[in-house]
DNA sequence: CTGTTAGCGCTTTCAC
DNA sequence: GTGAAAGCGCTAACAG
């Protein structure tokens, strides 16, 4: 019922208290070098104003924002949201607050966010370039005066850390475990391939082939679901038809999946499908199909987990200057191995 | 190349330039009654330095924080995860950042979440309240000095604003779809059903079937697969099979149907299925599913503009003193039909 | 144990 | 057009 049009404020509150500001300070930060009952009654006064601190007077103590940024493609991206939820639990344990931003991939969107996380401080920045050659972007991010780690791909020709998938080795699992099956002729499917994770898989796609002195059949020209069954029809109506599918993206394994339900193409007998990115009904769908799973939730915890390392190590050495090279954490995928590969069946 | 451990402040800029730090604020703030070569020139003085305004101090001075705050149960959710986006769309568009924050429907988890967004005096706040009752959220809500909107679930009591969907009219629509199908035995499948939405939705299903003088058939017991097939096996074998399953959530939606999948049980034609709800790949599935969709991008857009709106009128009076009455915004949802409740495959 | 005081970086009168 | 100076709410010496 106390009508507080404004917040309340700490010399409120010591005067309300009957004490210095300095007291009540101490007691809202934890209580040390105050009597017992000062604080008591500090206490009291303070929940009966509903007083809570003004967190842009601390910070412009010179105090830590209390907060780390996190710029993602998209949040309604499975892969990126895990990231988040995982990177906000361990911000929580870290008594932060997570910021999150999306770019869409739109490297002025990402330059915007990127400002905008800077103008609120942020103790630290969690961040997956849109595009991992950017000098501008590369020029911000050096110049920051914060910790600063590149998530899912690196920032070429910087120090600064990352943690990322191992997409060229996923790709060999991938690719080498279709060969194992038997298959010859494997197509891969990337979608624009612009990114740096589709580069390293096409990359492991196509050491895999060439070990096996195998052909690579590479199609980029999935987009859609329209794309995707002109691709697919096409191929498989060629003089060569491919009898497998690695597919380097969620999307396009999905527009796969599609184009081979809708036209009765059998999998896996007439072609093996095997993508890259697990989602969440790939074990329902029937054929259930088989993807190279990627730690989502372990990037984002790993990732927010070495920011905080970071950032109580030595704020001011951590970056910028960058002494020490970048550290670089790969992380591995797994193999899942369901239906639409060849293998059997899963339990449900 | 400039080695700035720490953020360059206005007043290094204005010493650098020449000029009063008044001189220099107005050149950020958009350059009005400043002659135009200052103008250039403090602009390259800023340029070269990297300077960013930063943001506590600025808060500090009284002005508002450019931030406002949403407050979702999870970001991995697909319904939540789209409205947050919505959100930060229309936040960017009123030059400010969303600060997302995750309860998992924990309501001390909320209540902490929500201290840390007033403590950073968001200007605003958007809200999915964990328990619609909750007497201590009523509390610090209705005392904060700031505008308020809830979403997806109305706080009972208060004159808070609030954008819904109409869970109980969409229910209505489903059962009475199922109905129309000439489906007389209908189970409705509700996951745990302490939520506002979920309750609507059965009392939705409820009066639809009374309507049409059909018995009720609840079943409140799914929570995973394995209760999934144990309540609906029960349901299949029992005196009086159901034809049809109306599921009031997602994932209850998902495990019905992988059940009937794993036993071979048609769909529809021994059972129909009709989800509350819209998932992902609910058209690649086959059969593809029936759903009312949420219009969960509108939801996060709606409650953000209003949210806005009352930022733009009158921050005083928009909450708190609760003047007015609670304004409830209701969405409505849409039948999305597909071939799980009989209608025809759609084309793809 | 407790209070006084000086700013943190910025906006904003109010003069010039 | 421009600048000097007074704080915004808080913390951190530095006294007592």
């Amino acid at each position: 019922m106390t009508k507080k049009n404004t917040h309340p404020t700490l010399s409120q509150v010591a005067r309300e208290a009957g004490v210095g500001t300095t007291t009540v300070s101490r007691v809202i930060n934890g209580g040390e070098r105050v009597s017992p009952e000062t604080l008591a009654h500090v206490r009291r006064v303070i929940e009966s104003l509903g007083y809570m601190p003004n967190q842009a007077a601390r910070t412009l103590k010179g105090q830590r924002t209390k907060t780390i940024g996190l710029i993602i493609p998209s949040i309604a991206d499975p892969f990126f949201s895990s990231c988040a939820e995982a990177a906000q639990a361990i911000a929580r344990n870290n008594d932060s607050l997570l910021i999150v931003t999306t770019t869409q991939n739109d490297p002025r969107t990402e330059l915007d966010s990127l400002k905008v996380l800077i103008r609120h401080r942020v103790d630290g920045l969690l961040i997956v370039p849109a595009n991992s050659q950017s000098p501008a972007l590369r020029d911000v991010l050096v110049h920051a005066a914060m910790p600063i780690i590149t998530i899912d791909r690196p920032l070429a020709d910087t120090s600064i850390a990352s943690v990322v998938v191992d997409n060229y080795k996923g790709a060999i699992t991938a690719t080498k475990h279709l060969i194992d099956h038997g298959y010859k002729r494997i197509a891969c499917l990337t979608g624009e391939s612009a990114l740096y994770t589709l580069h390293e898989r096409i990359r492991g796609y196509r050491k895999a082939m060439e070990t096996a002195h195998l052909p690579c059949i590479l199609d980029a020209s999935v987009k859609d679901y329209k794309s995707a069954e002109y691709a697919i029809l096409s191929l498989l109506d060629g003089a060569n038809p491919p009898d497998a599918i690695f597919s380097t993206k969620n999307s396009t394994t999905i527009f796969a999946f599609e184009v081979l339900q809708r036209f009765n193409i059998r999998v896996p007998d007439t072609v093996a499908l095997l993508g890259f990115d697990d989602f969440e009904l790939a074990s329902t769908l029937r054929p259930s199909i088989s993807v190279i799973q990627q730690p989502a939730e372990e990037i984002g915890r790993r990732s927010a987990e070495l920011l905080f390392d970071l950032l109580l190590t030595d704020r001011k050495a951590a970056n910028a200057t960058g002494a020490r090279t970048a550290k670089r954490l790969t992380l591995e995928t797994r193999l899942i191995q369901r239906s639409s590969c060849g293998c059997t069946p899963p339990a449900i």
